[in-house]
DNA sequence: GTCGATGTACGAAACATTTCGTTGACAATA
DNA sequence: TATTGTCAACGAAATGTTTCGTACATCGAC
């Protein structure tokens, strides 16, 4: 029982794990600070989450101090991929094929990236199967 | 002013669209028998869910016989297009390309489909750039 | 030690989503 | 016409998420 699954995170709170993934572990102060950058949000409420997300399992938190540090439990690329598989299956029927269409046609990759998918498709082709 | 943007469906409401997608425009209890195959649904709740949906423009309602029926207002693909947008902007931090890879080398798709998305490749680094 | 700033904890309000019980309209049929 | 089944409408409960007011502890400056 290598790994226990963990909740999807919310909306508020992907955004407080983006921050953390960012900067590394982080007060609620630091975290606010970072926010309030783009959105005013009250310290309380960040606060809040970040104690539900521990209840939760979503962040590790460091009490030792008088002021906590917290730090998040899941990588983002298994974040991500457990987003994607989601949408995955919600939205798009399974069909990683249409999602990648979807994802280059509309949206905007430079030539070094596309160059560097082109590579992976390679890798996967000679790879397995 | 060519189209007004609809709000961001629900998981609920998106697993109504992709059945009203499939088939067509359906009643509720159409809807809900396709439902029940899957997973145990009472009647009023789908009921209410589409008639919500009606309300935020997420379906027409033709309402000219007793029984209603109800047609999806946005495409599939409109639909998916918004959703991975939204995904890439929040758990991506906006890279296609991550986002593209990840998809890619998780998931399963078929040598054709690959191919495929090859050919796409191709189309987007001669067409436009 | 007192005061003000900063911190956590707690509880509740505000809000959105999902679920469903009940009611009344209508239709088919016995 | 009386009964039974199907339907939409309505309202409210149950649940989950987000926000924040308040209380209390601790720390540092004075």
């Amino acid at each position: 029982m290598p790994k226990q699954i963990l909740p999807k995170p919310t909306e508020g709170e992907l955004a407080i794990l983006r921050v953390l993934w960012r900067r590394g572990a982080s007060t609620v102060r630091e975290v606010l600070e970072d926010f309030n950058q783009a959105q005013e949000t009250g310290y309380t409420t960040v606060l809040k989450m970040m104690q539900i997300m521990t209840e939760k399992g979503l962040l590790d938190r460091d009490d030792k101090d008088r002021t906590h540090v917290y730090s998040p439990r899941v990588a983002e690329e298994e974040t991500q991929r457990q987003l994607l598989g989601d949408l995955l299956d919600r939205a798009f029927n399974g069909s990683a094929k249409q999602l990648v269409m979807q994802a280059l046609s509309s949206k905007k990759a430079s030539r070094e990236e596309l160059a560097e998918i082109r590579q992976l498709l390679n890798d996967i082709e000679r790879g397995d199967k």
